[in-house]
DNA sequence: TTGAAAGCGCTAACAT
DNA sequence: ATGTTAGCGCTTTCAA
């Protein structure tokens, strides 16, 4: 019987050494497979209780080619990370869906250079040290498809593809519904002349959305102006801003690509004396916790990231098990009306 | 020479194969240790070059016991966590370290069982995950620091120990430094009368942060209020707001234990009609770039969280490899005035 | 300076 | 039903 040597862990040896058994009958009742008599397994579940012992995950690793973690790399910059809390609802989607089956998440947080990005992907990928990724923020030629191909690493990407889908995509349904809902809400209120401030070009749900908003803007004969914010922080969205507002005829309603970015909108609309929504109505999107925090209560469309990120997760893992997805419906987008809208001044 | 397996990925084998060496000579070579000719050092590193060859993560691990991996568990639940960024800027300072020293950060959130946490610790322990983990959110009576010695998974705490320090702390200098000026400030303004809602009583911070309130009251002979919010929720805190609020002698100003409670807390002040700063002045703390951009602004207390989580990766990694920690100074925590503190209305 | 060989802890054929 | 054994890909003595 192997002696369990002092200060080292326990291993598979020593729980079958404590059994009576072989290891491989331990590896059986652990991963129940193969069969076992009852009382077989009844000691070593034992002798593991007793030993407190658990497999090695870089053991098991090594042996099954599965490291039971899964990855994720953002190449936000810490500030913005703290700024929008996007992504950590997003994760907190995931992970909720993770833990359960026993899977742990990899965070990668890296600058916004690309270069940092591939060796990311390709340390993730080549040390073999999760079995698949999930992707956000998916780009206009977006090169981390080839990449993860030629790496072999599976993915999923959360949100809308660049072109046709070349990794499986997690989307919430009726992706038209709360922004064109917002544009209806405004239209229905008698604005005329609305703006959208999109986020930087590179993503490809700003296309998306402008599209959106444009052809909403159409049906109700709006004029529209659009804007682009160079990123997401508050500098780029009061920027914007204030090429809105400065504008000749300017616009009654604006309509932001997230809530952090609107209020920073407002913030800015209000260094230049308007009152929101008095003189200028303001839509988010996300409906972050927050929106309904602060002054005036922001109408936002509220986006669905906690189902995203579970669904992430969930189809993910579907995947590298070759199982089929059995996914939580993700809510639509939809239009929260609070107070930043109004009617505009006559 | 030893084919390189179709499809397989290349391993050490096909390295040395290929640049016509052994195994040995590529491993001392790719981990620059004992000696080797310039010359086959180069045709190794082709070697790696060519083949695209990175050391399995796991098989390093099994091998060496070190998984270049720390662990991170949250207890929050995700609906906090996506209300109060304070978890992902710590995060993103942990990271902003991590990722150049090439270590990967391996993060659970669990619910608010206590269970689902031990848990998680063990498995990252037991499973051999990570080579440490970093702990936040010191709660009183900490039953982390026993369980992560019996586990002997290293550990740094990010904040106030319970106790005389179990494992290494990370804290800001000057701790008292900015609440103590925030009562100050409200001093000077001429109240007379503040109150301090702070959050569950578990947290070690929570009893700490409102002794140095009170004794700093105490100088200034004001009268105090203390309010605790059950969690750090905006329900949380708005409770306690009304409470304070509803009081005979209400307090003229307010000092929250967050920014979001700060936030919820104004909203709350609104909702009974009176108006901040004019009828109450608020404080929040941590100072989110958030707190710039409501109206009123937020007069908080600014917090060096990207400085905490740096230190805190650095100190971490320090001690397992049993180097001296050579880290960043962390700023103290210091008032920054807006707008949301004035002069209480005569 | 280099290489052969023995494992790290586990899984899965293959025997028994 | 259970055990033996050959690796998974790497690091590290120890010899040559």
């Amino acid at each position: 019987m192997a002696a369990r040597r002092a200060g080292g862990r326990p291993t598979i040896s020593d729980v079958a050494a404590l059994a009576g058994v072989s290891v491989s009958a331990v590896s059986k009742v652990v991963n129940n497979k193969g069969s076992i008599a009852e009382s077989t397994r009844r000691r070593v579940l034992d002798a593991v209780d007793k030993l407190q012992w658990s497999p090695s995950a870089a053991a098991v690793a090594l042996r099954s080619a599965r490291t039971r973690a899964i990855g994720m790399v953002s190449r936000r910059s810490p500030d913005l990370l703290s700024f929008d809390p996007h992504f950590s609802v997003l994760i907190s989607g995931i992970e909720r869906e993770l833990a359960p089956m026993d899977y742990g998440l990899l965070l990668h947080i890296v600058g916004e250079e690309e270069d940092a990005e591939r060796r990311a992907y390709r340390r993730l990928a080549e040390e073999r040290r999760v079995d698949g990724v999930i992707l956000t923020e998916s780009l206009v030629r977006d090169v981390r498809f080839d990449l993860l191909r030629r790496l072999r690493l599976p993915a999923v990407l959360i949100g809308t593809p660049w072109r046709d889908d070349p990794v499986p995509t997690v989307r919430a349904p009726e992706q038209e519904r709360g922004l064109t809902e917002a544009v209806e809400h405004l239209a229905s209120l008698g604005h005329r002349r609305v703006a959208y401030v999109c986020g930087p070009e590179d993503r490809v749900h700003t296309g998306f959305r402008r599209r959106i908003f444009e052809e909403a803007a159409r049906r109700h004969t709006l004029s529209t102006v659009l804007l682009t914010a160079s990123d997401f922080t508050a500098e780029g969205a009061a920027a914007a801003t204030d090429e809105a507002l400065s504008l000749d005829e300017r616009p009654t309603a604006v309509l932001y690509a997230n809530d952090m970015m609107a209020l920073a909108g407002i913030s800015a609309a209000r260094r230049r004396g308007l009152d929101v929504p008095g003189d200028l109505s303001v839509v988010g999107y996300d409906d972050l916790p927050l929106g309904a925090l602060v002054q005036p209560r922001l109408t936002t469309v509220g986006q669905d990231l906690v189902g995203l990120g579970r669904v992430a997760a969930l189809t993910l893992v579907a995947e590298l098990d070759g199982a089929p997805v059995d996914a939580p419906a993700i809510s639509p987008p939809r239009l929260v009306v609070r107070e930043s809208t109004a009617a505009p001044r006559a």
